[in-house]
DNA sequence: TCTTTATGGTGAG
DNA sequence: TCACCCTAAAGAT
């Protein structure tokens, strides 16, 4: 399930188990790519490098296989010739002496050479990385001022990956409550202040999200609802998936609206209109 | 078995 | 803003 800490793990597990490996077998499993499983066998893996919600593995005879999971797709790490149990559609396979990965439900998926890599149309169109090392929360206030960003509502930027690639729907309603703005919001209306707690949290709530493996609510307080029994699904998020729960600072009853035709959750008491 | 929802994205108007 | 594309799983019937 795929906002960018997710799509950064799988990412980075596929490049412990390929990174400088030679793949013996590559299959495609659509009709489209048949050809280019016997072009890739027998190439060696550059590296694994997430950008955005994408997965782009560099292979050394100069090709590249890019993969978007949209919202089904999933990779799999096994040992060579083992299969998940799943009732999933496999779509790609990658076999190394030791391992295999494999790709399932995933419908986007392309061989590019160079050329095409530069030119594509998702890749093309990411702004900075939420998840890069050299990313600071400066960069991101800047952009917030930038005037092809600063008229538009909160609730519409933070899910354009031309803003801050890696940003999806739960980390939007997770990263505006932190913040304590109202979606409906502007980045031109707020001050200094929202403005660098914005960047801050944009930063700091993803980069969380990626330590944790997908938890968005500040450690100590995943950890006392853990203790007190909750699920992973219920602990992990301050507001995302809580609609009428109370809120964790106030006990206001959370929000579920629609914004740009996804949900999106809030706190009224948190986040108000202006 | 049918319908809806989902942590995503595109293109037309 | 809306219709639509994609696939899987949950929910409604």
């Amino acid at each position: 399930m795929p906002e960018g800490p997710e799509i950064w793990r799988a990412a980075a597990r596929l490049g412990e188990v390929l990174d400088d490996r030679v793949v013996e077998a590559v299959e495609f499993t659509q009709p489209r790519l048949h050809n280019y499983g016997p072009v890739l066998s027998g190439s060696r893996v550059r590296r694994v490098e997430a950008r955005g919600k994408a997965v782009v593995t560099h292979f050394d005879n100069g090709l590249y296989l890019y993969s978007h999971n949209q919202l089904y797709g999933r990779w799999y790490v096994r040992k060579r010739g083992q299969l998940p149990a799943t009732a999933r559609t496999l779509r790609a396979a990658l076999h190394t002496a030791a391992h295999s990965a494999l790709l399932y439900s995933a419908s986007d998926i392309e061989v590019l050479d160079e050329a095409g890599l530069a030119h594509h149309s998702y890749l093309a169109r990411l702004g900075p990385e939420a998840l890069a090392q050299n990313v600071h929360w400066r960069d991101i206030a800047a952009r917030l001022r930038d005037p092809a960003f600063a008229g538009r509502r909160l609730s519409s930027l933070y899910l354009d990956q031309h803003f801050v690639a890696g940003i999806g729907n739960y980390l939007r309603s997770e990263i505006l409550f932190d913040a304590g703005l109202h979606p409906a919001r502007r980045p031109r209306d707020l001050g200094r202040g929202d403005l660098g707690a914005l960047a801050r949290s944009t930063l700091v709530i993803t980069r969380r999200s990626l330590r944790t493996g997908g938890v968005t609510n500040p450690d100590a307080r995943a950890s006392k609802l853990k203790r007190q029994g909750l699920s992973y699904g219920a602990y992990r998020h301050a507001v995302f998936a809580r609609a009428g729960e109370p809120c964790y600072a106030c006990d206001t009853a959370i929000r579920r609206e629609t914004m740009g035709s996804r949900r999106i959750y809030l706190c009224p008491t948190c986040q108000p209109e202006a």
